[in-house]
DNA sequence: GGCCAGGAGAAAA
DNA sequence: TTTTCTCATGGC
């Protein structure tokens, strides 16, 4: 019999909104509209009913000890949304079409290779190969509704491919970069462990030590993984944004952040995450 | 059939 | 130091 716990008084937080604004690549939505994610080694389904969480595949511990973060429901957004509201029309149309968006706590060797894979990539595939590693490199957790859910594999099970292993798991031109950083990750020339400890500034530097990551990747990394909430990754739709909204055409990694700590605030790698989601979803004139 | 996708590395300027 | 080219792949 499987666990199920009802959690209630949630606010600020839609499931649909989190789950499908591409910062996480292993959720579904269920048929029921409920979501069934695979993350930490675990699998767990959600149902949202306004405020209150139908959660089946914890209990009330576990989901206090580990899944409250996971969700960031330790932060006040009503604080943060607040502020954007006021900022400008983009942001308060962004905020209010991203209702209920908060950034995930993620794995963080997850998130990097996640977002190595997301280069040059769309969304579709990058879940389809993150889902085909976890298959065939981690360990079974359990079987659903005839469907068989893997964790994401540690890196010394993903060490046990080979390019070519990789390559036929759909992830192109990329697998030479998820070889070489898994393998600078098992040999303790790059160490993980207290990376989220690191300023923003020594943490993009050790991650693009690993091949395959550069600055946007690095940020997607810092902020879904590393609470650095002032992270601000540039892709191709955040470029759009920053040139059509803001009037700010600069290619400069350096100049962006600077202009978006500035105009943003220390919470910029989230007003990112609302725009993103708002600019991606919707056909605005570009 | 060219263009695009949550870019990065290597070569060229 | 900054710009340009190339990379694998599926969807349109």
């Amino acid at each position: 019999m499987e666990k199920i716990i009802i959690v209630e008084n949630i606010t600020e937080f839609s499931i649909k909104q989190i789950t499908e604004s591409g910062q996480a690549f292993r959720w579904e939505m269920e048929t029921d509209g409920s979501y069934t994610g695979v993350a930490l080694g675990k699998v767990i389904n959600i149902k949202q009913e306004k405020n209150k969480l139908i959660v089946s595949g914890t209990d009330e511990e576990e989901f206090n000890l580990i899944w409250r973060e996971y969700f960031d429901l330790n932060r006040n957004y009503k604080i943060i949304i607040e502020e954007f509201k006021n900022k400008d029309i983009h942001l308060d149309a962004a905020v209010s079409y991203g209702d209920g968006i908060r950034i995930l706590n993620q794995d963080l060797w997850e998130m990097i290779i996640s977002f190595i894979i997301s280069g040059n990539n769309n969304i579709p595939r990058i879940r389809k190969s993150i889902e085909l590693i976890s298959e065939n490199y981690g360990d079974f957790i359990l079987e659903k509704n005839g469907k068989k859910y893997y964790s994401f594999p540690t890196p010394e099970q993903l060490s046990k491919a080979s390019i070519e292993d990789l390559r036929g798991l759909g992830v192109g031109y990329r697998d030479k970069y998820i070889f070489e950083t898994t393998k600078s990750i098992v040999s303790n020339e790059v160490v993980l462990d207290s990376l989220s400890e690191l300023s923003i500034d020594e943490g993009k530097k050790e991650l693009k030590k690993l091949m395959g990551i550069g600055d946007k990747v690095a940020y997607c990394v810092l902020l879904f993984a590393c609470k650095q909430s002032s992270a601000f990754p540039v892709d191709t739709w955040v470029k759009k944004i920053l040139t059509k909204f803001y009037d700010f055409d600069k290619t400069n990694t350096k100049e962006i952040n600077k202009f978006a700590l500035d105009y943003f605030g220390v919470n910029c790698g989230i007003a990112q995450q609302y725009l993103f989601y708002y600019i991606r979803n919707n056909n605005i004139e570009l």
